[in-house]
DNA sequence: TTTTTATAGTTATATTTTTCACATATAATG
DNA sequence: CATTATATGTGAAAAATATAACTATAAAAA
């Protein structure tokens, strides 16, 4: 009588893969820049710190093709890579908060060689919008007009963490469907939204607790 | 002739676990400032977006034991996970750049509740040791001494990425063994050494996939 | 005190992810 | 132009992780 035929990982599927995708191309960009023309799996793999198998596997996922003597073309490669998740064009994405880390990302330069597009950032406190900084900084008041006219579809919440229910409220019922969290707190939001909750103590903390421990339960 | 009996996993085991543990406490410390006493696996799985089992199952891993009616004591249970993680009592780490990130970090007040305890940051910049910031500021001329005097175990790589591997390379001489890496390289290091890459870039492009994509491989 | 009931704890099952193994293809070589 | 060496691509096996099903237990109710 037992039927399991439901598909899970049905909400963003392959994200572990897709993880490394963008690993590859961080690790390809600065090979491109170094003037390497051709990697093999090996070579990517040792780069990445992922085993040439892996990366071999998540390159069949994507129908993404090599020689099978040469390796990859670089430049090929990486304009395979970047069409699984650019087929949109680049994409405009908003910062809510300018406290640190919203500042931090603001000013991070990263994002401009990802075709990341931030277009704007908010914050409930008006002497923000006086902060030097290349992205504008408004208040909470012209969030629906910005999210229209860019058509931002992800936001960035990094205000603190009693906050960060009723702005990501705002958020979605603006359209935004994507949402990366740094405040330390579970959204809770309709099913068909992304969430990716970034919690820079608790990195911190998985490294403290993996040093600090000769191994677990050692009973 | 296949022998399989090598135990993988086994750097630091339990990672995934760990994570939810450490989502678990935060979820925790928020319910205990509002005074509520008792919790079920039920309500906390719902708080930290993980099913009531995986929470039981996790405590189980860890040998936390509950009420067989009444769920946890949240005051016991906040001692029991720490007891997980805190063993060593708390850990002095240090910040190196102070750049965007580094300082965001620095003045993150976050780590204060969790023990993490921030000792000192290091720029080569001469000029950031004026910083207005209660974490000082050294040049790297400091960081044997630093490291020595208040037994730094882990450390947060926070320069740019051309000078990630160097940093890191003097860390792991003077005896540091844990780091969180916030530049986009890997690095190369000792087998016994943990790192852990923290790319934010990454965190914010794979929700920007899941948004703009309507399904993999729909073909 | 016995029964009921809700929840923890655990074993079994399913799913996902990674690794292995090898057939297959192709660039390089003579 | 045939041969060879070396990477790829992929189906199968294994490991890790998550879910579900079930059992035991303790609190509450009768």
């Amino acid at each position: 009588m037992k039927n399991y035929n439901v598909k899970k990982n049905t909400i963003c599927p392959l994200r572990k893969s897709l993880r490394r995708i963008l690993l590859y191309r961080g690790s390809l960009l600065r090979l491109q820049t170094l003037g390497v023309k051709r990697v093999y799996s090996y070579t990517l793999g040792k780069e990445t710190g992922v085993s040439a198998e892996q990366v071999r596997k998540d390159f069949s996922v994507y129908r993404i093709k090599g020689n099978q003597r040469g390796g990859y073309h670089v430049d090929k490669l990486i304009a395979d890579l970047e069409s699984i998740f650019y087929h949109n064009g680049s994409q405009n994405i908003i910062i809510m908060g300018r406290g640190n880390i919203g500042s931090s990302l603001a000013n991070y330069s990263n994002f401009i060689q990802r075709k990341i597009n931030i277009v704007a950032s908010f914050d409930i406190d008006p002497s923000k919008q006086r902060l030097r900084s290349e992205i504008p900084v408004y208040t909470l008041d012209r969030l629906g007009e910005v999210v229209k006219r860019f058509e931002v579809k992800t936001a960035i919440i990094a205000v603190p963490d009693i906050a960060a229910q009723e702005v990501c409220k705002q958020l979605v019922e603006l359209g935004v469907e994507g949402i990366i969290n740094f405040a330390p707190v579970i959204l809770k939001v309709p099913s068909h939204i992304i969430i990716n909750n970034v919690n820079l103590s608790d990195e911190i903390e998985s490294v403290i607790y993996c040093v600090s421990q000769p191994g677990p339960l050692s009973t």
